[in-house]
DNA sequence: CGGCGGATTGAGTGCTCTCAACAGGAGTGG
DNA sequence: CCACTCCTGTTGAGAGCACTCAATCCGCCG
C-alpha cells in the first residue's frame, strides 16, 4: 500500500528541492530493509523525511539497553511533525517491514506549508493528531493495564489504517512483532503474548500470519475504560 | 515569582486583540485557587491560555477516576504549545498553587508569531522543548523504575526553574504535593512518599516545608540511567 | 539441514499497587 | 480560643500485575 495524506499532498507539491536537479523522480526514493535502522538520531540535518511504504517505528533505547518505541510510522507518515521546527532528527527510526522513505528539504518545506493553505491544514491536522496520539499513549502508560493499552493500540492502527484504505472486513496486514508491541507500550513479549493468548481465547480479535482481524471491536472499545 | 519566557514576549508584542479595549491592563490576568480548576476541557475556544504566575497541571481523568498529569505548568507556559493549531483545549488544566494567567487571542497570536521573528523563535524553541519532555516522560513510563522517574522530575524542574532564576543554591520552593508526582509518573502516592524516604535518607534531597534541596545532583543523574 | 527470528510457555520473583489506619498541620467556624 | 474538618504525609500488611530468565518450539530461508 501506497502512502496517502501528507505524503502525496507533498509530492504532488513538488518540493524536494535538494534533489531536484536530479533527473527522475523514482530515484528520490530510499529502501530500508525490515528491521534495519532507517534514520539514525543525529545533530544537524536540513531534510524531513517522510515514510511512503511500509512500517517503521521512531526509537529510543536506553543505557540500559531497554527500549521504547514512541511512535509507529505508516505510510504517509511524517517522521516527526517536530521535524519541521527542528534542524535534526531527535530518534532512531527503524523499519518494521520493507520501507521506502523520502525526504523533503525543511525550507522548501516550511515555505510551501505556509503558502499553501491546503498543505498547512494538512500539516496542522498532522501536528493535532500526532500531539494526541503521544498524549493516548502518556495515558495508556501511566494509567492503563496491559490489556486495556493493547486493545487500544489494535484499535488506534485500525482506525489509522482505515484512513488508507488498508482495512477490509474488518481484517487488514499486521506486521508487528511482540516484542514492537512490548517496547510501545512499556511492557515485555512474554506478557503480550500472554494477554494476546487471552484475546483469541475471547474472540476479540483473530491475529495469524501477519493478518489481524477484529472480531469484536465493541468489546474492544469497552474494555478500554473499565 | 513572576513568568518570563514566552508569556514575557508576547505580552511585551501586546497582542491581546480580543481584550484590548477594556482600560487598564491589570484586569488582562485572572486568579485561580490552589487546587482549582482552572480550565476544563471544551469545544471551540478562540483564546490561547498563558500562566503568567504559580503552578498548574494539564490533567486528564479516566472513567475509572485514575488520574494521569500530562505536564506540568511554570511561569510563563503556554498551557499546550499546541493550541496555537488546534481551537480548543483538550485537557483539563488545575491550579497546583494560586495561578494566574491571561488569555491571548490565537488570530492576534498567530499573526505575530509569523510576522516577528524573535516570537516564532521562541515559540519554535517552546514546541521543541515541550515535545522533547513529553517524549522523556514517555521513556520514564514506560521503560524507568520510580526512583528513576522521580529523579528525572526533581531534576527536570530545577532545570525549568532555573531559567526563571528560581533556584538558589539549589533549592527551591516545591508547592507540589506526592498526589502530583505520582499522577504525573503513573504511580501511587503511598509509594512516591516511600522513594522520596530512600532519598532523603541517603541524603540525595531535602524535601520540607515546601522546599526542595538538591543536596546531590551528580547521584541523582547517574540513578536515571543504571 | 542448519540457523535465525520470533512465538509460546512456565516457574519464580519483585516492584508497585490496594486498602487501610493514623498523625499532624492549617484553616474555619463557633 | 477551641473543636472540627480537610489535606497531606506517613506507615504497614497483603496482593497482584508484570517482569526476569529460561527452555522449547515453530516457520522460514539460505
Amino acid at each position: 500500500m501506497r502512502g496517502l495524506g501528507l505524503c502525496r499532498i507533498l509530492i504532488d507539491a513538488g518540493i524536494e528541492a535538494p534533489l531536484s536537479n536530479r533527473p527522475p523522480v523514482a530515484q528520490f526514493e530510499r529502501n530500508a530493509a525490515a528491521r534495519r535502522r532507517v534514520f539514525r538520531a543525529k545533530e544537524q540535518s536540513g531534510s524531513v523525511p517522510v515514510i511512503c511504504d511500509g512500517w517503521a517505528t521512531v526509537v529510543e533505547y536506553l543505557p540500559s539497553g531497554r527500549r521504547q518505541i514512541l511512535s509507529f510510522l505508516l505510510p504517509g507518515d511524517l517522521v516527526s511533525t517536530n521535524i519541521l521546527f527542528e534542524n535534526r532528527i531527535c530518534h532512531d527510526v527503524e523499519a518494521v517491514t520493507a520501507v521506502c522513505h523520502r525526504t523533503f528539504d525543511r525550507a522548501g518545506l516550511w515555505e510551501t506549508v505556509v503558502a499553501r493553505p491546503e498543505v498547512l491544514e494538512s500539516f496542522v491536522k498532522n501536528c493535532v493528531a500526532e500531539k494526541h496520539r503521544h498524549d493516548e499513549l502518556i495515558l495508556d502508560l501511566g494509567r492503563r493495564k496491559a490489556k486495556q493499552r493493547i486493545a487500544r493500540l489494535i484499535l488506534e492502527l485500525t482506525s489509522r489504517l482505515a484512513v488508507h484504505r488498508a482495512v477490509r472486513s474488518q481484517t487488514f496486514n499486521f506486521p508487528l512483532r511482540q516484542t514492537h508491541v512490548a517496547d510501545a507500550l512499556g511492557l515485555t513479549a512474554p506478557y503480550v503474548n500472554q494477554v494476546l493468548k487471552a484475546f483469541r481465547k475471547r474472540r476479540l480479535i483473530k491475529l495469524e500470519k501477519r493478518s489481524l482481524t477484529i472480531l469484536d471491536g465493541a468489546k474492544l472499545h469497552r474494555m478500554i475504560d473499565e
